[in-house]
DNA sequence: GATTTTACGTA
DNA sequence: CGTACGTAAAATCT
C-alpha cells in the first residue's frame, strides 16, 4: 500500500485563509526523520520546512553536511504546521508552560504520528524542546540531548533529541554538539529499535560482597568514582568498574552515619587500597578523587593513573563542556543518568564508574587518531604536582595578616566617613547602582560607558574605577573621585584577600585546575594554562590564588630560616610573539640578552628597545615614562587592542593613542602580517596548533572577537605549557625535598631554606632554558629570580 | 534562596 | 572592540 506513494508531499503548499500549511517533505521509507518546531517566516512563504534560504534551514543544511548526512534521503518536518503569530510556539498551547496543546496542535501531532507510522524510520531526530515533548513527553532538551529515547507517541521507534538549528544560530558554539549528535543519529539510522543496554550495574549489599568483587577483578585496568559529602569531602559511596559494562558500588554512609563498623570500614579501605595501587586507573577529574583518597584514607594511587577523562577530553575538545554526562552523550550509547543522582545515588555512582570506563576507551582512540596523545600525557604528568601543591597549601603569618586587616579596614572606614560627610548622605559605595546614581544623576556628570567587545554590543553605563578616573580628569579639584577609588581598593583588599578563613594549621589552599575554566557550558577558552579556584578538599583561603594583589601577598611569609624564592620567565609572551611574527630585530635582542653576562642583561630591555625605535632617542636616554609607553604599546598591539585601552592605560587622549598605535605599526609591520596569517589558518579549519602541539578549535562567530581570542592563544598557551613542563620536571626531580608553593602562569614560587637558594636556582635553570622550535628557529625564554621573606617583598637576585 | 550582573584582582 | 581566569557583593528573578 505504501508503495503507491512515492513522496509524502504531493501538495506541499495548501493555503488556508492566507496561512501556508507546511507539510513534511522527503522520500517515503526514509531512515531518518527530522522533526522541528514550527515553520518560520521563509518556511511559511515557501511551504518547505527548514527552507534552504531561511536562517534555521541554512544552519540545518550545513549541520547535516558536517555530519555527513544527505538531506535528500531524510524526512523533514515540524510539529506545528503553521507559523504562529510572532513565531511563538506558545500560541498553540492552552497554558503558559506549554503542556496542554490546543485542538489544532493535537491534530498536527496526530498527523506526525501517522507519518511516522507509515514511514517507520529507524530514528526520529527531535530538533529542540517542542519536538522532544511531542515525541516523548519530556521537555528539557539540554538534559536529554545526545541520548537515545523511546518514543511515547510511536512506541518502538527511537527518538534522538538534539538542539534546534535556530538555537545553534543564537549560540553558535552549540554547533559542535549538534554535529556530534547528528553523527550519532546517522549511526542509529542504520538499525531499528533501542540499542541493548548490556551494562551490569550493582549496588553491593555489604562490605563482603564488594570486597569479593574487588578481589575477582581480572582486568588490569579499572575505573573508579567517589561520591563525597561536603564539607570535608567524606567519602559516601565508592564505585569501581572493571569494564564499560560491569560496575559495582557500595554505600558507606547513610545520612550522617557510617553503615559499617570501624573494623569493617578499615577492611574496605585496605582492600580498595590494594586494588587502586595495583591496577591502571581511570577517573574523571582524578585530582579530586586521588586527593581525597590520599588525604582521608592514606591511599596514594596517583602513580597508577592511566587516564583522567577530564584531561583527555580537554586535550581533544578544549572548546566544549567536559562533564561526564556530556562526554557520555558524545562517546557512548547509554541512557541519560545524571538526573538520577538524588533518587538512587548508589546506582548513579555505579553508572558513573562504568560510563567513565567507556568514555576513556573512546577518548583514547580519538587522542591517538588526532595526534593528541603527547599533549594528553603531558597533562597527566601535571596531576601529581598540582595536587600536592593543593594539599600542602601556603603558610600565612597571622600577625602580618591581622595588621594588614586593621590598616586597610581603617582606610576604607575613614574614607567612607569622609565621603559621607562631603556628600551629606550615606551611600553604599560597593553598590554600582548607587554610585551610578550619585555620579550621573545627583552630580550630573557625563555618563561613562563600558568598552564594548563588539561594535554591535549595546552601550552599558559603568561606575567602575576606569570611569571614575576619567571623570576625575574632566572635573579636577573634586576630592570625591580619589576617595571613591581609595574606598573601593581597600574594601576589596580586605573583603576578598585579607579576611579569609585559614586552615587549622594557618595555611591557605587552592585547587589548581589543569583544564582551566568550567564556568559556563557554551564554549570555553581553556588554553592549557592552569586556573586556580577554591579547593573543595581543603576549603581555606580566598580560592583563586592567581589574583592576589601585591599588598595582600605580604601576609604569606616564609618560616624562620626560610625564604620565598620566585623564578620568572622573562618577557615570556613578548618572546613568543617575536618568534611567531619572525621579528628578526627583536629575536636578535632576546638572543643577545641570553648571551650577555648577568650584570649586562639590563642593556637588552625590550620595552626600552621599543621606545628607542618609536621616539628615536638613545638607549641610555629612555626615561621611565617612555619605557612605559613602549611596554603598553607592545602589549596592546600584540593582542590587537585599540586606542581606548592605550588611552586608558597611559592616561592620554584618544587622538594621541591612535597616533602612537599607528607609529608602532609602521615600525613593526611584521605584526600585521602575523595577525593575517592567524586569520588564514582559522579560515582553513578554525584550528590553531601551538609550537608544542596543543590544538584548539575556535567555535565562536567569525569576526574580530574570534580573531583577538586567536591572537592571544598561541603565546598564552605556549608560555603556560612551557612553564608547566618546567614545573613537572622540577617536581619530578626534587618535589620530595623542596616545597613548590605557587604557580602563577609564568612564574613558580618556592618555600625553601635560605641556604638552598643557589641550589634551587641551579635546578630551575637546568630545566627552564629549554629550547622550542618556532618558524625554523630555536626559541629560549630566559629565567630570572627574586627572593624575600614574604611573597609580597621580593628582591631581584643574581645567578 | 537561587541566579545574574557588575566590578576587580592577577598573568 | 587586548585575552585568559575566579570571586565578592549587589541586583534581580522566582
Amino acid at each position: 500500500m505504501v508503495d503507491l506513494i512515492t513522496e509524502i508531499v504531493l501538495m506541499p503548499i495548501i493555503e488556508i485563509g492566507g496561512i501556508m500549511l507546511v507539510k513534511t517533505v522527503g522520500p517515503v521509507g526514509a531512515k531518518i526523520f527530522f522533526v522541528g518546531e514550527t515553520p518560520g517566516e521563509e518556511e511559511d512563504k515557501y511551504g518547505t520546512p527548514f527552507y534552504k534560504d531561511a536562517p534555521a534551514g541554512r544552519t540545518f543544511n550545513s549541520l547535516l553536511t558536517l555530519a555527513g548526512i544527505s538531506r535528500a534521503e531524510c524526512l523533514v518536518g515540524n510539529v506545528a504546521r503553521e507559523r504562529p503569530p510572532g513565531n511563538k510556539i506558545s500560541f498553540f498551547f492552552e497554558d503558559k508552560k506549554c503542556t496542554i496543546p490546543k485542538q489544532i496542535l493535537k491534530k498536527w501531532i496526530e498527523d506526525l504520528r501517522q507519518e511516522i507510522d507509515i514511514n517507520q524510520p529507524n530514528v526520529i531526530v527531535a530538533l529542540g524542546g517542542t519536538a522532544l515533548w511531542a515525541l516523548t513527553g519530556e521537555k528539557l532538551i539540554s538534559k536529554f540531548r545526545g541520548t537515545v529515547m523511546e518514543s511515547t507517541l510511536c512506541p518502538g521507534i527511537k527518538v534522538f533529541p538534539t538542539y534546534h538549528p535556530q538555537a545553534v544560530n543564537y549560540t553558535w558554539p552549540l554547533h559542535f554538539t549538534v554535529v556530534m549528535d547528528l553523527r550519532k543519529a546517522a549511526y542509529h539510522s542504520k538499525f531499528s529499535g533501542m540499542p541493548p543496554d548490556k551494562r551490569v550495574l550493582i549496588e553491593a549489599r555489604n562490605i563482603d560482597q564488594f570486597i569479593s568483587y574487588l578481589r575477582e577483578i581480572k582486568e588490569d585496568t579499572i575505573s573508579v568514582d567517589l561520591e563525597a559529602a561536603q564539607p570535608g569531602s567524606h567519602i559516601t559511596i565508592v564505585g569501581v568498574a572493571s569494564s564499560p559494562t560491569v560496575a559495582m558500588s557500595i554505600k558507606i554512609v547513610s545520612g550522617n552515619h557510617s553503615r559499617y563498623s570501624r573494623g569493617e570500614e578499615l577492611l574496605l579501605w585496605r582492600e580498595l587500597g590494594k586494588v587502586l595501587t595495583s591496577k591502571k586507573l581511570i577517573m574523571q577529574n582524578a585530582a579530586y578523587d586521588t586527593g581525597v583518597l590520599l588525604l582521608n584514607h592514606g591511599i596514594n594511587c596517583i602513580n597508577n593513573l592511566w587516564m583522567d577523562t577530564l584531561l583527555a577530553a580537554h586535550c581533544l575538545w578544549p572548546e566544549t563542556p567536559r562533564d561526564l554526562g556530556y562526554l557520555a552523550s558524545l562517546c557512548l550509547d547509554v541512557p541519560a543518568w545524571k538526573h538520577t543522582a538524588k533518587d538512587d545515588p548508589a546506582m548513579y555512582n555505579a553508572a558513573d564508574a562504568a560510563n567513565t570506563f567507556g568514555i576513556a576507551e573512546f577518548l583514547y582512540k580519538e587522542l591517538k587518531r588526532t595526534d593528541n596523545l603527547k599533549t594528553f600525557e603531558f597533562e597527566m604528568s601535571e596531576i601529581a604536582p598540582s595536587l600536592l601543591m593543593q594539599l600542602k597549601g601556603i603558610p600565612v603569618d597571622l600577625t602580618a595578616r591581622d595588621e594588614l586587616v586593621k590598616e586597610h579596614t581603617n582606610i576604607y572606614k575613614e574614607t567612607e566617613a569622609e565621603l559621607n560627610k562631603i556628600l551629606g548622605k550615606k551611600i553604599n559605595f560597593n553598590s554600582s547602582k548607587q554610585v551610578q546614581n550619585l555620579l550621573y544623576i545627583d552630580l550630573g556628570l557625563p555618563v561613562q560607558y563600558k568598552r564594548r567587545k563588539k561594535a554591535s554590543d549595546p552601550r552599558k553605563i559603568t561606575a567602575g574605577a576606569e570611569a571614575i578616573k576619567k571623570l576625575s580628569k574632566l572635573v579636577p579639584n573634586n576630592p570625591i573621585f580619589n576617595l571613591l577609588l581609595k574606598y573601593k581598593k581597600s574594601f576589596k583588599l580586605v573583603s576578598s584577600f585579607l579576611e579569609i578563613e585559614l586552615s587549622p594549621t594557618g595555611r591557605v589552599h587552592t585547587s589548581y585546575n589543569i583544564t582551566g575554566s568550567a564556568t559556563d557550558d557554551t564554549g570555553r577558552k581553556s588554553f592549557g594554562r592552569w586556573s586556580s579556584s577554591e579547593s573543595i578538599i581543603l576549603p581555606y583561603g580566598s580560592g583563586n590564588l592567581q589574583n592576589i594583589p601585591e599588598e595582600a601577598r605580604k601576609m604569606y611569609r616564609a618560616a624562620p630560616g626560610y625564604v620565598i624564592l620566585q623564578v620568572d620567565k622573562v618577557q615570556a609572551e613578548a618572546v613568543v610573539v617575536a618568534y611567531l611574527a619572525n621579528d628578526f630585530k627583536l629575536k636578535k635582542l632576546f638572543k643577545d640578552r641570553f648571551n650577555a653576562p648577568f650584570a649586562e642583561k639590563g642593556q637588552f630591555d625590550v620595552h626600552k628597545f621599543t621606545a628607542v625605535h618609536m621616539f628615536g632617542v638613545k638607549f641610555e636616554d629612555v626615561t621611565k615614562e617612555l619605557r612605559t609607553v613602549g611596554k603598553t604599546l607592545r602589549h596592546a598591539v600584540n593582542y590587537s587592542a585599540g586606542p581606548g585601552v592605550v588611552s586608558a592605560k597611559l592616561g592620554c587622549t584618544m587622538t594621541v593613542a591612535k597616533q602612537l598605535l599607528e607609529k608602532y605599526f609602521n615600525i613593526n609591520p611584521q605584526l600585521r602580517i602575523w595577525h593575517q596569517s592567524i586569520q588564514n589558518q582559522l579560515r582553513e579549519n578554525r584550528t590553531l596548533t601551538t609550537p608544542l602541539g596543543r590544538k584548539h578549535k575556535f567555535l565562536e562567530r567569525w569576526g574580530d572577537g574570534l580573531f583577538r581570542s586567536a591572537y592571544s592563544y598561541i603565546p598564552q598557551s605556549t608560555v603556560g605549557d612551557l612553564l608547566n613542563m618546567d614545573l613537572v620536571d622540577i617536581y619530578n626531580e626534587a618535589g620530595k625535598d623542596i616545597d613548590i608553593l605557587i604557580q602563577l602562569h609564568d612564574s613558580i614560587y618556592f618555600h625553601i631554606p635560605e641556604k638552598d637558594i643557589s641550589a634551587v636556582q641551579k635546578l630551575c635553570l637546568k630545566y627552564m632554558l629549554r629550547e622550542t622550535e618556532i618558524n625554523h628557529d630555536t626559541m629560549i625564554i630566559e629565567a630570572d629570580f627574586k627572593a624575600g621573606p614574604s611573597w609580597g617583598e621580593q628582591e631581584s637576585i643574581s645567578y
